[in-house]
DNA sequence: GTATGCTTTCGGC
DNA sequence: TTACGGCCGAAAGCATAC
């Protein structure tokens, strides 16, 4: 069923500075201090960067992916100030309770990431007030049973869904309706729509185009010239807070990566080759648990400037063993570090991706056999 | 020319 | 003074096929 106006009611629900709020939960002390948490790479004592910081902290300006050191000097002399490091295991932990507990007021569910999520709420609210006051009891709900924090936008579709949960923050509640949108969008900055980054922004820019409603002043035509036909399209959409995209189940996951930080920068092959093969035994092992069969490998290096360079290459059949994905990585390594005899790797990493489900796979045999009627 | 698929880079969290 | 992770998906850039 749909509204009386035909249209979807979704809801992107985005929990606020995830990590730093799941250290509160578990250590209620913190709240109120500034808090960082903390990736350390463990090359030197404090070499790394903040995966996340509350709010206390960013006052102080300490933001996501700023050098430790650098977040350290900028709370030097705050005395209660805390510097925790990551732990995965337990924010996907309190990430799945929470995923459960949003999938339980939801139709369809769409989680992207370890704290977002899409629901499609057109089918349990009537109009957008019903889904306001839905979305505040989602809120209160996951305030109750896990003390956290969460902003909630709620619109037509995904893309207004996701400005709108960004709007106020944290513990924001925002909502578009189909007949205030094109106000809402109309000064916001195009790169606030989701799919519009930095290159787009700045081809946009030189067309003297700033905000949306100037990106709703193109021409269609003009835009499929610029941009081609897939993305001239989405853009000219997009502009009138016009998306399809339904909210769909999110499949399996499309690439596994391991990357680390080497103890000293590496300029050969050879001073990485355990590293590489521990990486190789590594991604294999998360495949293996996941029952995915991969088809390409990729080898990625970060120098000790930071740029970043990577070379693939995708296998003539799906593969699930060690060999194959050994010797191909050594291969694209030794590839990637002849190409420039001066370069000095600070990070490397391995990714799979090409990525098939091996359960319940049928062997080759069953499978001519269903072919021909014969299993 | 356009669509498709593969490789590399970018950038969000 | 400088300081710098570990993932992921998407965009961009190419090559090839029709």
């Amino acid at each position: 069923m749909r509204t009386s106006t035909g249209s979807r009611i979704v809801m992107h629900i985005d929990f606020d500075y995830f990590y730093a709020q799941c250290e509160e939960v578990r250590n209620p002390s913190l709240r109120g201090r500034p808090l960082t948490v903390c990736v350390f790479s463990g090359r030197t004592e404090d070499s790394g960067v903040v995966s996340t910081a509350n709010y206390a902290a960013r006052e102080h300006g300490v933001r996501s992916g700023i050098p430790i050191r650098i977040a350290k000097s900028r709370l030097a002399g705050i005395s209660d100030a805390a510097f925790l490091p990551v732990d995965m295991s337990y924010y996907s932990e309190v990430s799945e309770k929470s995923m459960s507990l949003i999938q339980s007021f939801a139709g369809r569910f769409e989680q992207v990431g370890i704290d977002e999520c899409f629901i499609d709420v057109s089918e349990l609210a009537s109009s957008f007030e019903v889904a306001k006051t839905l979305a505040s009891q989602i809120k209160d709900s996951i305030k109750k049973s896990l003390g956290l924090t969460c902003s909630i936008g709620v619109a037509p579709n995904k893309m207004l869904a996701k400005i709108a949960s960004d709007f106020q923050k944290p513990d924001g509640l925002t909502v578009i309706e189909p007949e205030s949108l094109q106000n809402f969008i109309a000064n916001l900055s195009v790169d606030k729509i989701s799919g519009i980054g930095p290159k787009t922004s700045k081809r946009l820019g030189e067309l003297g185009v700033k905000s949306i409603s100037e990106l709703a002043g193109l021409d269609q035509f003009k835009l499929v010239e610029e941009f081609g036909r897939k993305t001239g399209t989405f853009i000219h959409n997009a502009a009138r807070g016009i998306d399809e995209e339904p909210v769909a189940e999110s499949g399996e996951s499309k690439q596994i990566a391991r990357i680390i930080t080497l103890k000293n920068d590496a300029s050969t092959s050879v001073e990485m080759s355990n590293e590489l093969r521990e990486l190789c035994q590594s991604v294999l092992e998360i495949a293996k648990a996941r029952k995915m069969a991969f088809k390409t490998v990729s080898v990625i290096i970060i120098l000790s400037n930071l740029d970043q360079k990577s070379k693939s290459k995708t296998l003539k059949t799906h593969s699930n063993s060690l060999e194959p994905l050994h010797s191909t990585a050594q291969m694209l390594l030794n590839e990637l570090m002849e190409s420039d005899d001066s370069m000095r790797v600070r990070r490397l990493g391995v990714r799979l991706s090409d990525l098939q489900n091996t359960a319940g796979q049928n062997t080759i045999s069953q499978f001519m056999g269903d072919l021909n009627g014969l299993s």
